[in-house]
DNA sequence: GTGAAAGCGCTAACAG
DNA sequence: CTGTTAGCGCTTTCAC
């Protein structure tokens, strides 16, 4: 036989179904003893609730999915780890969707999580290729983007600007003064625009004046297996009239990944070139690595983030937008030192 | 209002319910007229099945559950990231759980699964703590355990004992013979005593003897933040009289925490002596740490084990155990060295 | 080919 | 305080 319901508990108890469901959800009021006795017959039948049926009539879920770009980064997984307890925590379950970036599988797995009726969906990481927000607005279902900012959608992030800010400001003390910006896909159009925009700021606050040519993207990061083209590029950038005495990268495995390009160059870190990442992640405080970079506050991120969702799916719709910018942190290690080694 | 149901698509569509379930399943006969009929309602009332109600009749969901011990470490968030692809391209959604290793959260973890109705549930990493499989069992639930072996399981792991020796023997061929086993919280007591029986008899069969002082182990692997009390054990090792001129680590992550403990001591990898260790993360092979290691097959882990429990969902029980054990690969890389420098 | 009817296991009024 | 009733949204016989 299957699973036993409800009804089994009521027979073996001697008493209705709304009299378990009732100690169940401790709700209504039960004389000790009947609740007693129905507690003894949950342990005799090996009664285990149905979530999915409770759902059904409550037209409400206790799952919310999150849907991630690329679980094998380790700033997300680390991230999606915390949400998920923050989420487990308060009785929720958590659907992962790894998205791998593309608008497409996004698409698909939020379809898939509208199915199965999640309760709220949290985003790391979002293509920005569709309006996410309003498709979910519409549906009713509370969404908030964790790490990158989102004008449509509640949202946590570090503040992009300030953060490459604290790198290019550090870098300015160090003496640098031709300081080049590398970005990648790996990170979101849209936090990528802000960082540079704090990178150039910052130059700017510094009387200089950004160039061009120091502005580079590593369109299709390999992520932690350097492309020759890439090398060549920056190899050629080293070699150029002006070359950089430092650069700017939004994100640590791809700052490591510089490291290791400029190394194979035969460029000694930071004697020659300084380098300061973003994020932070495990791999960067590690002593043979030891990347200088912008932390970002994960633990607040993910806590927040979760409460978020949370807050929206138990107070329904009609609050006001929530976004929060964290403030990021510079962590000096040993990947940048003074100009000129 | 909330969401259109299947009777407002019934209405829309002048049918009934069960004509449009027919066509949503494409069950049954339906004449190309009312199938298009249909189709067009479910598009104009903008109708998403209700996968809840589905699985509520359906008496069977279609949902996996995967636990996981910890999300963060690289090894473990890649394996889920493949898992839960594997299993988005057979239809089914993963509903992930961080134990944090520790029976009593895995114990609730399961639990919560068994309310869900998971229709399986993907192992990596178990505390071995309790009798997952045996619980399981009894409730119907297929379960796989993922990279470590279980007898009392369906499981697909590497064969670890040859891959330590693939280790020891590297490390023989390169002329050590005092070599340290190190191993550590963070690898399953199963798994750790498969991994020392290679350790062992791979010693044994080049006419050496284990010799129990070289055995250690790191108990709380405080993770990429080497304890002091671990590196003073370490230190008082290799100033003895017959200080190991090679360690094999039984996890990558510990093993970098040892180089880096190690350097600390003013000793030089691979020059004093050699470290070779069992995964190979990413972070592995990155050149600044360059890590000798024994590589699983994650790809292969991963396939296989979402295969399985997708099998066994599909095909019910009573199908033969499947145990499945691969073969390893040594990856050499700069932190092992002929013996002497 | 299509529809009517009977639930899946549970909750939530509402009577008693 | 407990039981009866009416569904939640869907699938699935089984008549027509």
């Amino acid at each position: 036989m299957s699973q036993p319901t409800i009804r089994d508990v009521a027979r073996a108890a001697g008493v209705s179904k709304s009299t378990v469901s009732n100690v169940i959800r401790d709700a209504g009021r039960t004389t000790p003893e009947t609740r007693e006795r129905v507690l003894e017959a949950i342990a005799t039948v090996g009664y285990r609730p149905n979530a999915i049926a409770r759902s059904l009539v409550q037209r409400r879920t206790t799952t919310v999915g999150i849907l991630v770009g690329d679980l094998a980064n380790p700033f997300y997984s680390e991230l999606a780890k915390l949400v998920e307890q923050r989420l487990a925590a308060a009785g929720y379950a958590a659907m992962m969707c790894n998205t791998d970036g593309h608008a497409a599988s996004e698409r698909a797995r939020i379809e898939s999580l509208l199915e199965y009726r999640a309760a709220g969906i949290v985003m790391l990481q979002t293509s920005g290729e569709w309006r996410v927000a309003d498709e979910l607005r519409a549906q009713g279902v509370p969404l908030v983007v964790v790490s990158c900012w989102d004008e449509t959608a509640d949202c946590v992030a570090v503040d992009d600007a300030a953060g490459v800010r604290l790198a290019v400001d550090h870098l300015l003390d160090l003496g640098h003064r031709r300081i080049a910006y590398l970005s990648s896909g790996l990170v979101e159009p849209q936090t990528d625009k802000a960082r540079f925009d704090g990178y150039r700021r910052a130059l700017r606050g510094a009387g200089l004046r950004p160039r061009n040519e120091l502005r580079l993207r590593w369109e299709d990061p390999a992520y932690l297996t350097s492309d020759r083209e890439t090398a060549r590029g920056i190899d050629a950038l080293l070699r150029g009239a002006a070359p950089p005495t430092a650069f700017v990268v939004s994100n640590d495995l791809v700052a490591i990944d510089l490291i290791e390009t400029l190394e194979q160059l035969g460029l000694r870190v930071p004697a020659d070139v300084s380098v300061v990442g973003f994020d932070d992640i495990a791999l960067a405080g590690l002593a043979r690595v030891s990347l200088t970079t912008v932390a970002q506050p994960r633990e607040a991120l993910a806590e927040l983030g979760a409460s978020i969702v949370l807050e929206r799916i138990e107070s329904g719709p009609g609050a006001p937008p929530r976004r929060v910018r964290l403030p990021p942190e510079l962590v000096v290690r040993s990947s940048s030192a003074p100009v000129g080694g």
